[in-house]
DNA sequence: CGTCTGTTTGAGCACATTCAAAAATTGTGG
DNA sequence: CCACAATTTTTGAATGTGCTCAAACAGACG
């Protein structure tokens, strides 16, 4: 369970939910019963199917690490977005037939809201409407970075870009000593980088030799120096968080505060 | 001027717009006189920068195409997305520091709605913030499917895609037989596609060579047998831009049907 | 201890890029 | 309307990156 209050969440500031009794999970609603509420445990590899159906449910990650996934027809798998722990995200990604899910990367606890029954109502609620606006407008704005890095970064590049996004994103900032577990395989690290696993692997074994990156287990590593590690990338990722994260906490401007 | 009545444009259902007299451009806003609306006339190159202020101007394309555009600090640019006439962005990608604009591909006209003077009454108007968000998630599928494609398509199915995909959105369907004038250079195509100018024109000329397209001009094409297209692609084009314009007409749920 | 899964490493190949130059197109002024 | 300049597109040759196929290695689990 987890009882934090990460003020920096898009969707805190409400009571406890009553589910999880986690604060994360609280989704903008004033009359705070208008949803029903359920904690789905999923094993890694179990999926959320995003269907037209799903668009009113919100599903917020308790534990674990998931992602947004993409398929061709032919099977190929692309990851759009890793959800990780505090993070919240909906079916909304759901033209009827796309195929795209949320998927487990690893044992995950999700609360999911559903919101199904009172759509009529909450048509007409603007807090709610912002909220769910505010949970799109970010994910909008991670999958467009999520473009340019993929359109634009060679695949050292990328790798580095994940391997410090990964520190940022579960030390809040940069520690550089303090050891990162990666909550996902080569072959899920590829799928969302646009490589092949062997490729992947190949990358993180010059990074560890070039003493860039330290790694104590293939889940395990550290950042000994992460000047260093920025200054081999075309973008601030310690600034470029802070900002995200400054976005989200006060709204880069009006329309994005949340209502009282 | 326009004046058709595409009834699958997201913001449609208005009056006239009071800059354009289109009816494409009136975003959704009951009061009808909440807005500072200007029609703004870009040539090729020309930018409008979606920073923190402009996260409340709306922006319609009346005439041309643009491109949502991003760059790393090397000047490496990748487009994020294409935006043709009827189609409604705004600022939402806009990170206060974030190197994010809109840029005009060829010259073009744009309707600016600045709804900045109405932030707080806005905020508490549910079909304003409906529509915003129904902007917002629009750009999210496109985003999306970006990912994948840069992600898991090689170059030769990314410029078969981008051009079926062109011929759908000047079409709004599949007519084999009349041209299609290509609005962006081969460097725009390249940024758009994540691969560079020469990869682009090289990969063009196989398929004049093979017959799968045929080019009247650098800018002029047809494609004589689209089905032959679509089984070089592990996506249905056709059948996926039917799906989105079923989404944004109808509302693939009740949250994203628009209030009366 | 053996099996299964996931990771690492190697060799060869294909694809996309770089650098360079030619060809085609567009724009301008006479 | 033509000639010339500037820009854009196309083509070529050589290089390098990332992929495929294959095998070895490591760790988890029965």
């Amino acid at each position: 369970m987890i009882t934090g209050s990460d003020a920096r969440h898009p969707l805190s500031g409400a009571d406890e939910c009553i589910a999880c009794h986690s604060r994360f999970c609280q989704f903008q609603d004033p009359a705070r019963r208008q949803s029903r509420t359920d904690l789905i445990s999923l094993n890694r590899g179990d999926r959320l199917v995003a269907s037209a159906q799903a668009c009113l449910k919100i599903w917020t990650i308790i534990q674990g690490t998931a992602a947004i996934c993409r398929t061709f027809e032919d099977g190929r798998r692309q990851i759009i977005s890793l959800e990780t722990i505090g993070e919240t995200t909906c079916g909304l990604l759901a033209a009827p037939e796309s195929d795209t899910w949320l998927e487990a990367l690893d044992d995950c606890v999700i609360c999911e809201q559903d919101f199904s029954s009172y759509a009529g109502a909450l048509r007409e609620n603007p807090s709610f409407i912002l909220s769910i606006f505010r949970v799109t407008h970010k994910q909008l704005e991670t999958a467009s970075r999520h473009v340019a890095t993929l359109g634009r970064l060679d695949s050292t590049e990328r790798v580095i870009l994940f391997l410090a996004e990964m520190v940022v994103r579960t030390k809040g900032r940069c520690v550089s000593d303090s050891a990162v577990t990666l909550p996902m395989s080569r072959e899920d690290i590829a799928d969302y980088l646009g490589l092949n696993t062997e490729t992947v692997s190949r990358i993180m074994s010059r990074l560890k030799k070039s003493g860039l990156v330290r790694f104590f287990s293939p889940t395990e590593y550290a950042v000994p120096d992460f000047a260093a590690i920025e200054r081999r990338l075309p973008v601030a990722v310690l600034r470029r968080a802070n900002s995200m994260a400054g976005l989200a906490q006060a709204g880069c401007n009006s329309i994005r505060e949340t209502a009282g």
